[in-house]
DNA sequence: GCAGTTACTTGAGGTTGTCAAGCATTGAGG
DNA sequence: CCTCAATGCTTGACAACCTCAAGTAACTGC
């Protein structure tokens, strides 16, 4: 809204625009979510889980403690996307694995995410890849595990 | 991870990168509200006080319910961030402005997230220029109000 | 002045987040 | 083999958020 011509006022500029599509993507994705009557981390289990994982796995991948995957899994568990199966070899971990309802869910959350998306319905295909090569050389940077 | 040549894969690949990028901007705001011993909900508060504002029109700004800024607003007061003040002319509303204490925390957590986010730290200033265009474009469609 | 709307608060109920403690299993060393 | 530390998951306590429904006070329109 008031864009400045200093360098620091550039570099504000730029955060305070990341920071608006962050928050739109975000809206974006729990809205999408709550279409499937999904809270926005079920959500994020559930597109994580595109193939099977521990749930210590999950737990890093979603970087938060580990008993909290143990509610989630709950959940998605008593609606019938999500089963905790043995893993040979060590009868500690449990997998979590979409069920075939989970899968089909998955499938749709993630297309109407991709459908939903402002980039997607602003953006033509040329100006998507000049993005692509932007946003990837920000993802890169050092915090790309998993 | 796995780049497609076909039309298809490339909008889902630029989805999923956005989502990583925003994943990321998102960890970043709540690891430097953290710092600040501020939850992200907080921190979003104080960001969006830059000046006073009723309490109605934070809710809003927010996308939640009003009851949920009572509780909000009731903690960053008891820490001394916030004040509640009557507003001329009606007295139903609550007007919200930072304190002394609050204006302090408020720059310095604005100049860490800025610092500290992935676009500022992996791009030059020429790519955040580009950047900036194409963020413009979709950030404007359609949900830009306030 | 009366009815309806608006601003904020309160309380109930659910999800998520942490931390600490517990249980079972695994693996490494003596 | 046995002990002991580490690991994977669960449970319980507690805080923050979130929504909805209900309540109070104050404004607005008629």
């Amino acid at each position: 809204m008031t864009p400045r011509s200093t360098a620091l006022g550039e570099a504000r500029d730029t955060a305070a625009l990341l920071m608006a599509v962050t928050e739109r993507t975000r809206r974006n994705f729990e809205d999408v979510a709550a279409t499937f009557d999904l809270t926005p981390q079920q959500a994020r289990a559930l597109l994580a889980l595109e193939s099977a994982a521990p749930m210590r796995a999950l737990a890093d991948h979603m970087h938060c403690d580990a008993s909290n995957i143990t509610g989630i899994a709950d959940r998605l568990e008593s609606r019938g996307f999500v089963a905790r199966a043995a893993r040979d070899g060590d009868r500690r971990v449990k997998m979590l694995a979409l069920t075939a309802d989970g899968k089909k869910l998955r499938s749709a959350l993630e297309a109407a995410i991709v459908d939903a998306s402002p980039v997607m319905t602003a953006l033509d295909s040329k100006e998507r890849a000049t993005l692509r090569a932007l946003l990837a050389k920000a993802a890169i940077t050092e915090g790309s595990r998993t």
